[in-house]
DNA sequence: TTGTACGCGTTATCAA
DNA sequence: TTGATAACGCGTACAA
């Protein structure tokens, strides 16, 4: 029925153990002997059982996604980036949408660690500052990395952009077009990246000399129902900002529903910005000035930290954001 | 280090075999005797290692989502469907973000069935109607269903919704509101749903007595950039259309954009609405008139049938769809 | 460079 | 209703 490592040693007419070790390219195999190998393989059409391979081994060839996060297009962004990577390995990603608030979430990372023997796992926010899951896997000597991790970067290898200078890069954009009172939209504080685009912002209008007016920040959730009830909020000041900025693309595409609604998303008046984690902000109109994240990019490079050498220093690894100025940014 | 069987039946005192039964529900085990397993087993925490039981066993308590689809949120949804489905009988999904034009998409799948012991597969279009994977999977005696096929509906258990009868009805609420002029934005051709959902637009109009005019009907590939192009063409007509029906939400997306653009975003002027395979519509503005589809839904019982008995009879299960009237359809 | 013997943790078979 | 023992397919340790 099924092909196994016996019959290829049959047809190749080694032992079994060669055939191991041309599957996993060990050295010490003579070259006639790897070719024949090779070709019983490819005619048989051999695949090894994982469940055999993670049994006997110690390895498993699979690594698991931890990601929650509620923006349908970051997870996919998220699997789409650490699946290239991990064909590279022929390794095998586990990705179940995971619910931030389950209580049992900690019983569920460990059954799946107990249960799949993963390699590793990658962590997303808010998980990846979650001390409980932290230490669980620390405890149990489980390789993770963390994206856009908040604190105690020296816990596990991790890759994050600057949200700090890019929050920064954005209100010195918006002060450059000549706005003065530039309304903020925060992240929902769980997330330690909130925090950061909140002092970039606070930062460049420090450097400008203007004061930071705190009526108008308000505390979004990520998603587009807060955004656009904080737009509501501070289109309703008097007077109300000239700018909305945005820690989130949804929260964005929130608040230029309000702007289209109020007959303002029109150039000249209000300038809608965000972050675009993910890329919604193709889809509205007029398209949204964003800062733009390669979630991508942050999975593949998670990925790569993830399967490269088990022994290497612990990697801080940044990826580069870009500033996308499109058209609904326009000049007061 | 790791708790196995063995440490449970030393704790509680009875064989590994009699362990195994209970893990797996099976009868002919005493009451306490059952009741003592499972104390142990809660004491010591034990998690079975799925790699032994799909090794030992005929189930491997994975099944797999093949899904290449373009939409992160039908994916998304896809998967927190099926993952809702699974965890009341302790299943893993296996997700990997496939590409439809990969040429070795088939040699994919024969690899994930043979690799991973997967107990099943369900496919979404346009895969769930490749018959070299159809034909492949039925050569192997592996278990699958299909999420919304087009043809060869005997071949597996499959989940879909009416398309036909959706996008008549939706045809007709716009017939209602005094369209006489309705530009059509088909799908592209390789999925089956696209002709489906063309044949309700024309019966529709056919009850009515309209004739179908060929100018009037555009193919895009259900993409944001395709549904903006084919409405460029349509409101480029003399006379435009009145009104667009596009095929999928993303289209839909492309056209109101197209619409805001020339100022036609505004009750009395053009009329768009659309399929809402997945939640975009709410996020453009004004929102969309839409067909929803219950992909979560769908997701759901696809897994259900996937997990049911094996020797249930091939079942069809349709979910119902929804006409969700939003303001975006204005009067004539 | 290659082969032998054993074990990984669980289920299947068959006997008690 | 229970238990002993042989698989399952592969990697590891060690020997040749």
């Amino acid at each position: 029925m099924r092909v196994t490592i016996k019959d290829v040693s049959r047809a190749s007419g080694v032992s079994i153990k060669t055939v191991s070790r041309v599957l996993n390219k060990e050295r010490y195999v003579g070259t006639e002997t790897r070719a024949r190998v090779e070709a019983a393989v490819a005619a048989l059409n051999f695949r090894p059982s994982m469940a055999a391979r993670s049994l006997a081994g110690k390895r498993s060839f699979q690594i698991a996604l931890i990601c929650d996060n509620p923006s349908p297009y970051y997870v996919y962004e998220m699997q789409s980036g650490i699946r290239d990577r991990c064909a590279l390995d022929g390794v095998r990603m586990i990705a179940q949408p995971y619910d931030r608030n389950s209580p049992t979430l900690l019983d569920d990372i460990e059954n799946l660690v107990e249960a799949t023997h993963v390699d590793g796992l990658i962590l997303t926010p808010p998980v990846s500052d979650y001390p409980a899951v932290l230490d669980l896997l620390a405890k149990r000597g489980v390789r993770f990395v963390r994206v856009s991790p908040g604190s105690a970067a020296e816990l596990a290898p991790s890759t994050f952009i600057d949200n700090e200078a890019a929050a920064a890069a954005m209100t010195a954009h918006l002060l450059g077009l000549g706005h003065r009172r530039i309304g903020f939209i925060a992240g929902h504080p769980s997330y330690a990246t909130s925090g950061q685009r909140m002092q970039g912002y606070a930062k460049a209008l420090g450097k400008a000399g203007i004061p930071l007016d705190p009526v108008l920040v308000r505390e979004g959730s990520y998603d587009f129902a807060s955004g656009a009830a904080a737009a509501e909020d501070l289109l309703a000041l008097d007077p109300p900002p000239t700018a909305i900025f945005a820690s989130s693309d949804d929260m964005a595409a929130g608040a230029l529903t309000v702007a289209h609604r109020r007959g303002l998303s029109v150039p000249g008046q209000l300038s809608v910005a965000g972050f675009d984690d993910t890329a919604l902000a193709g889809f509205v109109w007029p398209p949204l000035t964003t800062i733009r994240q390669p979630t991508r990019v942050m999975a593949y490079q998670a990925a790569d930290l993830l399967l490269g050498p088990a022994d290497a220093p612990v990697e801080r690894r940044e990826v580069a954001f870009e500033l996308v100025v499109r058209e609904s940014t326009g000049r007061v």
